[in-house]
DNA sequence: CGATTTCTTGACTATTTGGTCAAAGCAGAG
DNA sequence: CTCTGCTTTGACCAAATAGTCAAGAAATCG
């Protein structure tokens, strides 16, 4: 030990701010950065996934040097778990918020409807997702088997009892959902697949309502109780 | 030109073996390689995309080594196109053979049975694609604002004509095509979330044809005109 | 203000990665 | 067998990339 290694020093436990269940409560700036780095990152993760990005490229897009980046964040690791920890939340909502008192073909209706607007409003969230998945699922596996699979458990029950009460059609509750994920990211994570086929009518006023109202119709008569 | 240089010299253009539109037939031994080095590259470039894999993995996994496999093809962007050339035309073969003549709810079954089990079978290929479209489609844009769009828009006219015939529930028909993709390529790309969901089951015997019973069944009944 | 802590960065390192090359090994036509 | 062209690879290189470090700049607090 010589004289200078005592000189500073006052964060007694690691080099970064708060570094992954730190105590000390954090700075203005602190808080901003750690903003910024995540927006920056989540919009280069949802393209080029994990591996394919660079810390670099994170960097560039926070406008913030590399080192700089890299006190917040120790290691590119570090800066996507917690970019999909802060998304992981937003993605459960929709499903957790449908309530089993409701009517059911208004709660998937609604359901559906919140799918597809946060579709378009954030879709490198959506994206971001995806890429995790297609990798394998590597940091979000263990979130996907405890607590997604629980709360699905939970509402496809609820829309089992919905079937058995004959207010659906018979369906495979489980099998409806994922069809509802499926139908939902696909516009997000898609989406310049989508641009290319429908061309410029896809910026149009009044798409997203198009689309919604297709998937709605496309969906909801099919689990809608024939009479 | 020295000595040397003239020693060795019977390959007109290019030093790899029929380097992209190449003329000569290719050896045996050339075919064996190029399609275990696409089989490999296949599966690496499907789980972590373009920029997210290295050319060592793929030699590695096509037990070959870097150089010899850089012999075949000289760029990694080269395997690249040509494993995703080798895939578009299964992809687009089962749209393509929608028949126009045919009874439109069979048309329709027959066609999401076909993704289905095509997602089932080759999901790697499922997820190459997912992975570039995701990444911005930067190698098949163009061959989806051309082909596929001119393909998805021919298909679109004969389901618009079969709802105008009144055999079909009255439906757009872009957004009916993009259901079927979404839903069926769910199945492939999110694979480990839905194995993660359903657990065991996934594996069981006869899971494939609940699925495909279950889907059919949200798909077909919402476009099935009522009575 | 002064002292202390937080923030920022240029310069640097070790490793990974795409790609090259010369030379050695091999297959097949004659 | 022989000879030619095809195939394979160890060794190598330059660029990219994750991460470090020490020192300077800016806040913050008394």
């Amino acid at each position: 030990m010589d004289a200078k290694a005592g000189a500073r020093r006052k964060n007694e436990a690691g080099d970064t701010p708060n570094p992954e269940g730190g105590e000390r409560q954090p700075t203005r700036i602190q808080a901003i950065n750690r903003e910024i780095i995540l927006d920056a990152a989540l919009e280069v993760f949802a393209v080029h996934g994990f591996r394919g990005s660079t810390v670099d490229q994170i960097a560039a897009r926070a406008d913030m040097s590399k080192p700089n980046l890299l006190y917040y964040y120790r290691r590119k690791q570090d800066i996507y778990r917690a970019v999909l920890e802060a998304t992981l939340g937003d993605w459960l909502a929709p499903l957790a918020a449908i309530d089993p008192a409701g009517d059911p073909i208004e709660e998937l209706r609604r359901y559906i409807s919140l799918k597809l607007a946060m579709s378009a409003e954030k879709p490198a969230a959506s994206r971001l997702f995806a890429n995790e998945i297609l990798a394998g699922a590597p940091v979000i596996g263990d979130f996907l088997e405890t607590r997604l699979r629980a709360l699905v458990q939970e509402k496809a029950g609820v829309i089992r009892r919905w079937v058995g009460e004959g207010r659906l059609a018979p369906v495979d509750p489980v099998h409806l959902i994922f069809t509802i994920w499926a139908v939902t990211q696909h516009y997000a994570d898609f989406d310049v697949q989508v641009k290319a086929v429908l061309g410029s009518q896809v910026d149009a006023a009044g798409f997203r309502e198009q689309t919604a109202q297709a998937v709605l119709s496309i969906v909801l008569n099919g689990i809608r109780p024939r009479r």
